[in-house]
DNA sequence: TTGTTGATTTCGCAA
DNA sequence: TTGCGAAGTCAACAA
């Protein structure tokens, strides 16, 4: 890794075109070739930069990179305050807790939160638009599309929407509910819901994560 | 900014846990107090981050950055390379040209492009539940509402079906037609318009920009 | 390779 | 402040 700081302007022509003004900023370039061009502000987001793959060309005061599709990453330096390198290795990696997938995970386990006596037929079941978060049959035998989020949008509830659309065509299915579950619902996305009749269920991450070593595992 | 290369591990609790083991890395401390953990690698993303307004609380090899909402973002030193610190001053910032607002200004002045003889009522077109792009008037005198994306995909189908939903129920406006208008329309999305009636229609920004100070600026 | 979906999305605008 | 839509979204995963 190849850090610079120096005074430059930037010039992207690509998907868009946009310009930086000269002004002193961080120049980091990395050891795949990509380039991150940082300012003392904003949040991790560069103001401009380049991915991998690509190449960088450099000549005096002038800095050229360039990908595949063409697109090109000029940046002119006119003052080079420091320029150091260093070699960082391989890095072991990020581990997560808490996305999606595990309140999928959590939930396929703890239908509970959804009703009594409910039973789940699949998670990730197949449509041709799609897979649904689980399908379960309720306590009286009827089919339940669940989707699930972690913040739950009105885009969320439009997905399911066509889910449910769908599988309401299937004679062995229909009648079909729907379930709206998320750790967080915005209240346009509840308005649309109950609108359609689908009902939304609140989850709460850290007591569903709180029991998943409890009995509910014996099953 | 200061810049740290450090051998060091991350965790982080907040919306989610992640945890980074021990390796070398690049952390940022921005002036807003912000911080970025990068390795060598990836893309622009940080391995980790914590974004402004945030608070760093450093003690001999522990740092611990804070948020308003209670989130921490917990640093353990355990080796320091460098330590550097430099002044950038304020960045005057980013020029862009080619989004989606400029598709929208284009298009307006060039509505040619859609069919001959038609007339722009307004851009931003108010209904209850969000601005249309654009509302027309064909050559025949009927209401077209218009949806313009960069790039179109069944989002932006279902938006503009929720838009013409609405207009359709003002007896004054109906009945409204809908064209989907994109430099670039996803094969589902294209299906998915059609199957609604929705005429789609591709945008050459290229070109559009190409004639904007042509005669058509006389009008 | 293409498409779809999630994201600690971030960012900007407007109510 | 909140809400909503755009983004050079990026990135992971499946078909």
């Amino acid at each position: 890794m190849r850090l610079v700081i120096a005074r430059c302007s930037v010039d992207y022509v690509g998907r868009l075109t946009a310009h930086l003004p000269s002004a002193l900023r961080l120049l980091i370039v990395k050891a795949d070739g990509s380039v991150l061009v940082h300012s003392d502000g904003g949040s991790y987001k560069p103001l401009n930069w380049m991915s991998p793959p690509c190449k960088l060309s450099e000549q005096p005061g002038q800095w050229t990179v360039t990908n595949k599709a063409g697109e090109t990453l000029a940046i002119t330096l006119e003052e080079i305050v420091s320029d150091s390198s260093v070699d960082l290795g391989v890095d072991p990696g990020l581990k997560k807790d808490g996305v999606e997938s595990h309140l999928q995970e959590l939930l396929a386990v703890q239908l509970h939160h959804l009703g009594d006596g409910w039973r789940l037929v699949r998670r990730e079941f197949p449509t041709p638009i799609g897979p649904v978060d689980l399908m379960c049959k309720d306590a009286a035998g009827g089919s339940v599309a669940v989707e699930i989020k972690r913040r739950g949008e009105i885009d969320g509830v439009e997905q399911l929407t066509r889910y449910l659309e769908l599988l309401n065509r299937d004679p062995l299915l229909a009648p079909v509910q729907g379930i709206f579950a998320a750790q967080e619902i915005k209240p346009q996305a509840r308005v649309l819901a109950t609108d359609r009749g689908i009902r939304c269920v609140l989850l709460d991450y850290e007591a569903m994560r709180g029991t998943e070593d409890d009995s509910l595992r014996l099953f």
